[in-house]
DNA sequence: GACGCGTGGGG
DNA sequence: TCCCCAAGCGT
């Protein structure tokens, strides 16, 4: 590689162009762990409310640490990716428990936290504490792509080191933080991934896709896979004014949320099939199928749904999940005082027409 | 190394 | 409407 990024047209740029953002106007290493956990896989103005909200109610590790986990992730409720909540409420308790409430301020110790990969590692000890590591994320990917002209698929092992290899070269011994940050702004917001703004970039002079014409080209993404779309069949058990609510395991797609009992409808299954089936399977009951509440479809990372809800009284048995898995009987008001996933969230404004009617003379 | 894991915005 | 993507990590 002959060229190399030019640190210190980076850090002119970044202090002419960089955007006012919170977690840019403080140096404590909490609240700039706490930006980049929101920050992995999204997308910073989706961010800023929740970074906001949390700092008030947790102001340093320690706070976070000692909250109650419903709680912590209901603050989290709608940032999706949720294992990052679970991951860094277990940190912050590492940290309490084991530096003092301090965050590590050394690579070797603060990668060894849950939730903390290579990226997160590498922004935090750079931004907060001055350590000259590279951070390499999805605007870097693409900036040090375009800028050699690197044609490979960028999620395989040599692309991945050249990239490295690039950053690694480039970062400067003084202000470390502020070139990740640069590097990482730039792509954010000029080396976008439709339409760059080349003209008025600072690398425009040695970047190669520029030269070929070809920026959008690069990166060079691997194939996709379409996701499957699975139907949905969900219940609205209603007994007394009180409806039933499930807690999903605490691992795995949508760790620790609430939502409506009910499960897949398998080929060949009607909706209220499948509905019984479910209930009966989960909850050992059998379910007095009413009128449907109504249908949305969500898009998850991995698949869709289209969900089915309906109203249900209970005909046989009392509620005794198989799995042993947390459930609740509340009042359509507290509804928004739990975790829900947002596939779930779509259907309240529907089950509270639903349930107006029914209650209405 | 591949895959599971959310959500909202933009074209 | 649908596809793509966004400051990744854990298994």
């Amino acid at each position: 590689m002959t060229d190399i990024l030019d640190a210190g047209l980076l850090l002119s740029w970044y202090d002419t162009h960089k955007r006012i953002l919170p977690w840019r106007e403080t140096s404590d290493p909490y609240r700039i762990w706490l930006s980049e956990v929101m920050l992995q896989q999204t997308q910073v103005a989706t961010v800023i409310p929740y970074y906001e909200r949390f700092t008030h109610a947790f102001p340093d590790p320690t706070s976070l640490a000692d909250a109650d986990d419903d709680l912590v992730l209901k603050m989290w409720e709608g940032l999706g990716y949720y294992n990052r909540c679970h991951n860094l409420i277990k940190a912050m308790r590492k940290v309490r428990d084991e530096h003092r409430g301090w965050v590590p301020d050394t690579p070797e110790v603060f990668s060894d936290l849950p939730g903390v990969g290579p990226y997160t590692c590498a922004a935090v000890q750079s931004i907060a504490f001055g350590h000259r590591i590279a951070a390499v994320d999805g605007n870097v990917n693409r900036v040090v792509t375009r800028v050699f002209a690197l044609d490979g698929v960028v999620t395989t092992a040599p692309v991945k080191r050249a990239i490295q290899e690039a950053v690694d070269q480039a970062i400067p011994e003084d202000r470390s933080g502020d070139f990740n940050q640069a590097m990482m702004e730039l792509g954010a917001t000029v080396c976008t991934p439709r339409r760059p703004g080349c003209t008025h970039c600072p690398l425009r002079g040695i970047c190669k896709a520029r030269d070929l014409g070809k920026q959008e080209a690069f990166p060079v993404q691997g194939a996709k896979k379409k996701v499957p779309l699975y139907p949905v069949a969900l219940a609205v058990v209603v007994d007394g004014g009180k409806i039933l609510v499930q807690k999903r395991p605490s691992s795995g797609h949508l760790a620790g949320m609430w939502e409506f009992p009910g499960g897949r409808i398998l080929s060949e299954e009607s909706q209220v099939m499948a509905l019984r089936r479910c209930l009966l399977e989960e909850l050992g009951i059998v379910p007095e199928v009413g009128d449907m509440v109504g249908s949305v479809t969500h898009a998850y990372s991995h698949f869709k749904v289209q969900l089915h809800l309906y109203l249900a009284t209970i005909k046989e048995g009392s509620v005794t999940p198989k799995k042993g898995q947390p459930f609740n009987w509340i009042s359509p008001d507290e509804l928004a005082t739990l975790a829900f996933p947002t596939a779930n969230r779509k259907l309240f404004p529907l089950l509270m027409d639903a349930l107006n009617k029914v209650g209405a003379p």
